[in-house]
DNA sequence: TTGTACGCGTTATCAA
DNA sequence: TTGATAACGCGTACAA
């Protein structure tokens, strides 16, 4: 049976309350005592109750803020699932959830949301925008001694307490291995990224180059182009790729604006059309497998992000520490037509 | 915040106690206040706090068994470090779980070892073999009152409370898939299956072809044979295959034995080597990956299929119910070279 | 049949 | 600075 509270307090002759404050790092302690109950832990190798922990936690009722920037994004509907599971499951807990969602990537205007929305929370799990002011409102508040994790994207610069979300290099290196696949190992490749201002987007890249460079000898890269995220421009940006790049038969595509591009494809008509890999199996890519348009999909477990990420903000609450990891990285999973049900 | 007891007994006039008694079913009330309190529960959606639940039922100390026939079988590696992670989660709820490893598929002896287990056991996880009789002793255990949770394997014919493992038939599905994209959509195939007798091999092969009739019309079968999940029967059963059967480009491997025919692949030295797709990404698959003698694995979450089992079955002894659904599927997972970190 | 009281492990409060 | 005590929600032994 695991190590009490109740039991250090008997084993070193102190009270159960004077036990917690050195535990718990309370101070008010007289220096001598507060070895010996350190020392007692120590040695019976003591590690706190998670029911019981949760148990009294209750009555604080903790308030996590959840906030996306993802309005118009079908990819965090997922994330919202996840994050709204994982908040049904903390009820029992007496934690509140929060959650708020924003259209646009303003920084000025995400780091104001954030320090009205943080007066009435005890942690913050938020998509931030890759800007000194929201790095700077970040370590605002976690000098406050509040919990800030960033989910689906990360922040440079910034003393965020966990990140949560997609692994992008590794994400990169699968997508490059699955057109290999596809290919036999031979390809001209045309890759339409989303910009080249996001670090997520580069990180892809660079796996897919690293893998390219090991594995692919026979893989030559004809333009890389950028989509903005946008069907529209990707849409565009494609029918030039495609036009200008007659021997393109492979299509690396990074990030959204997915049916954009697809839409160019079926335009240029050709007798061979290109393989296609992209990311996240979001409904609109699912269809696009359906009609063998596009063979793969990278998927980063959106769901699990969503939960994962207010889980990682309530155990810090919970246990006053940062999580074991300061990065908690999604697999990669490849999805083909044949993994979806129909 | 969440409905309790307290709430309850205060709001329909009646003690804790009586409330308790009610909402578990152990009688000895009046039949007038039963439904009044059933109908303030009702009314207020009370739900029962797990965290409160918890610490009480760290009294009784629940032991969980867990009887794995995996020895030998470096797929339960997996499986095992999964079942110990619930274990290490749930010693803070005061749950013993009880890890037994077996070797090889007596019937008789297993319903022996579980009728000896039982014995100590709140409750028991475990790979069935699929036997009636194995299932008259899921039975007895399940009409003394004990949550029986199968893991990997189901067994037909038994009240065994909950399945939790892989979906055979959408596996199936899924290699299908893959091989139509590692060849283009056009194969000469081979099929080595583990066991005729086992159901789960059979699942995935009618979900093959199921894929096969629907998407794949340049798809011909050669020849289907055994590997008897052993490596040394794969690798003459493959070698004999591949001879008969020269116009084989494509294997698809249902069960174990993977290494022992990918080694009959190779001393048939042909110019172009057949697509392999197979299951489990054991170690040893993984080597064969990374030599590009098979393409990919599917994978089918073995941590997952531990971890969820053992939980399933302390959420059934918690809450005194079965679980919302009566299998738990795991995702089968598509794992390529690419997939692995080096 | 019903109510009361205690314990599970932790934390907060109050009195000493 | 310290210890005693109550509280979180639930289960249950025991008394009425």
């Amino acid at each position: 049976m695991a190590v009490t509270i109740k039991q250090i307090s008997e084993l070193s002759g102190v009270s159960r309350g004077t036990v917690d404050r050195v535990l718990n790092g309370r101070g008010h302690v007289a220096p001598e005592k507060d070895a010996l109950v350190r020392r007692v832990a120590k040695q019976l190798g003591y590690q706190p109750n998670m029911a019981g922990k949760a148990l009294a936690a209750r009555k604080k009722s903790y308030t996590i803020g959840v906030l996306l920037c993802s309005e118009g994004n079908p990819f965090f509907e997922e994330v919202i699932r996840g994050v709204r599971a994982a908040a049904k499951e903390l009820a029992d807990f007496g934690v509140q959830v929060q959650l708020h969602t924003r259209k646009g990537y303003n920084d000025i205007r995400l780091a104001e949301e954030m320090h009205t929305l943080a007066k009435d929370l005890h942690a913050l799990v938020l998509t931030p925008v890759n800007s000194p002011i929201v790095a700077d409102e970040i370590n605002t508040l976690t000098d406050s001694g509040m919990p800030v994790v960033t989910v689906n994207t990360d922040i440079e610069g910034s003393r965020r307490i966990c990140y949560v979300g997609s692994d992008y290099a590794a994400g990169g290196r699968v997508a490059c291995g699955m057109l290999r696949l596809l290919t036999g190992g031979k390809a001209h490749l045309g890759i339409l990224t989303g910009s080249l201002k996001v670090l997520g987007h580069n990180q892809r890249i660079a796996g897919f180059r690293e893998v390219m460079k090991k594995n692919c000898p026979n893989f030559t890269l004809a333009e890389l182009e950028t989509t903005e995220d946008d069907d529209i421009i990707g849409y565009e940006n494609a029918k030039r790729m495609l036009s200008a790049n007659p021997e393109i038969d492979s299509l690396f595509l990074v990030a959204a604006g997915v049916y954009g591009v697809c839409r160019a494809v079926q335009d240029v008509r050709r007798e061979n059309p290109p393989k296609i890999v992209c990311f996240d199996a979001t409904p609109p890519v699912r269809e696009l497998m359906q009609a063998n348009i596009v063979q793969a999909a990278i998927d980063q477990q959106p769901f699990r992000q969503g939960y994962d990420s207010v889980q990682t903000a309530y155990q810090c609450l919970l246990t006053g520490e940062p999580p074991k990891k300061d990065r908690i990285l999604m697999e990669n999973q490849i999805i083909i037509r044949e993994s979806i049900l129909r």
